[in-house]
RNA sequence: GGAGGGAUGGCCGAGUGGACGAAGGCGGUUGUCUUGAAAACAACUGUGGCGCAAGCCACCGGGGGUUCGAAUCCCUCUCCCUCCGCCA
């Protein structure tokens, strides 16, 4: 949620803003709108409730004293204006009401920085690293690795739960275990994250604070009869559990990791993306959250990013830093970088991670404070997260990358301790 | 799932429909005293909204209602506790 104050003073550069992310459907003249009729409703009411709180007072004053017929009188006035109080109070909160609604529904602002292009045609390659891996062999893809290895069960996770699911089997879930622990050892151990195992569901309030209700509420699994919400990455739960708090002096930065199941709907056309395990229902990630104060926020935003990309460099997996640009960047994120990895069977660069700075527009909607000192009043943090790194597209990179004539596949060094000493999948 | 009891400021805890934004205590900050500290004493000590300001308004778990007026009465939701049942 964007501040409206500042909204109401820079109406220029908010038009601006909206043209460039290609937000046509960002309500933000509405909220405008709504906002002044809302003050003046607001001094109305208020002008009125003082008016009838002085004039209750006034009623039991007048009854103690013994003046019963003054204050009868004084008690039909107050009904009068209780009565105007009650028609503009129901204006007011259906007018709130839509204020906060269109408030949801418009955008971050994106950085100065942030390409500027109306979709992700207009997204730039920043950086790559490492090379492509040479094959004198057709090298193949995950779907067939997996199934010749017998690691990956496509056929029989489509029995289970339909289209996009799958099973991990032996040497497969081994390797995507490894993967978790030794993302999560690397950003405890080295990067100073604090690990949290957090709910996978959640209520509502939490996708609305996160930003990912109301507007994308059709990507999101929930239970049918409660206020359960499948979570579609641990940024959701791990992101609101200061919800609704003041962080005392000294506690930012906050960094924490978590390993949680992501279950996302994909309701992207039939027959795009079926095969293999890139694009599934449910998959495992390892994400990074962090909590800091605002004047950091981009050093944290470039160190977020470098504990991702370690990671794929210790891997030896050759990826590439995307800068998004605006037509193309998330409702919630002010910049975002995405990390792509090759896989050289599919030939494609798989998004392995996403990292963002919402700066504090997922904390207003979830009200995260903290105070800048004892006794200073309580300022709104940034939050920043990313993936690091996200399953089972790693499992794809290095099937695809590290695949040898005869099928079999050797294991990133860095892993091995993680899979038992074994260096290679046959 | 069944039965009952709760939710009040940073914490503990009082609160009869009218002087309650809320007693009292603890904690915290500042001041007086002191060479310094402690003690004692005093003042201050929540959040947000509107407004240039004075100030006004809202908030006693959330929402709704009754009333001239609600922390207090009614309805409803959420959460917590105790006991029973079930369970990894």
């Amino acid at each position: 949620m964007l501040d409206i104050k500042w909204m109401r003073e820079n109406r220029e550069a908010l038009a601006e803003a909206m043209r460039k992310l290609n937000a046509t459907d960002a309500p933000w003249e509405k909220a405008l709108e709504l906002d002044e009729r809302r003050r003046e409703l607001l001094a109305k009411v208020e002008a009125l409730r003082a008016e009838r709180n002085k004039g209750s007072k006034e009623i039991g004053r007048l009854f103690r004293e013994g003046k019963k017929e003054e204050a009868n009188a004084l008690k039909a006035r107050m009904t009068e204006i209780g009565q105007e109080l009650e028609a503009l109070e129901a204006e007011l909160r259906q007018v709130e009401e839509e204020f906060y609604d269109a408030m949801m529904r418009i955008p971050n602002i994106p950085e100065p920085d942030v390409p500027v292009a109306p979709d992700e045609s207009g997204n730039v390659v920043v950086k790559e690293w490492g090379q492509l891996p040479r094959f004198d062999f057709q090298p193949k893809p995950h779907w067939d690795l997996g199934e010749e290895l017998d690691i990956i069960d496509l056929e029989r996770g489509v029995k289970l739960s339909g289209s996009r699911f799958y099973i991990l089997k032996g040497a497969g879930a081994r390797l995507q275990r490894a993967l978790i622990n030794w993302f999560l050892d690397v950003h405890i151990n080295e990067h100073g994250y604090t690990e949290v195992y957090p709910p996978f569901l959640v209520r509502s309030h939490c996708m609305w604070g996160t930003g990912n209700l109301p507007k994308f509420g059709d990507v999101l699994y929930r239970d049918a009869e409660e206020d359960y919400w499948l979570i579609p990455t641990a940024e959701v739960p791990v992101t609101n559990m200061y919800r609704e708090e003041i962080l005392e002096p000294g506690s930012l930065p906050i960094y924490h990791v978590a390993a949680t199941p992501c279950f996302r709907r994909e309701k992207v056309s039939a027959g795009k993306d079926v095969r293999g395990i890139k694009r599934v229902h449910q998959f495992e990630k390892v994400e990074m959250v962090k909590f800091v104060e605002p004047h950091t926020g981009r050093d944290e935003l470039e160190s977020l990013i470098r504990n991702a990309e370690e990671l794929l460099e210790r891997l030896e997996l050759p990826y590439r830093r995307v800068a998004i640009a605006t037509g193309d960047l998330s409702f919630v994120a002010a910049i975002k970088f995405d990390l792509e990895v090759w896989a050289a069977g599919c030939e494609e660069w798989l998004e392995v991670s996403s990292c963002s700075l919402f700066r504090d527009f997922q904390a207003r909607r979830a009200n995260i404070r903290y105070r800048p000192e004892e006794g200073a009043k309580p300022e709104y943090v940034y939050t920043l997260n990313g993936s690091g790194l996200a399953l089972p597209r790693i499992i794809i990179a290095i099937l695809e990358n590290f695949q040898q004539p005869d099928g079999s596949v050797v294991v990133p060094p860095v892993l091995r301790p993680y899979m038992g000493g074994v260096a290679v999948i046959r």
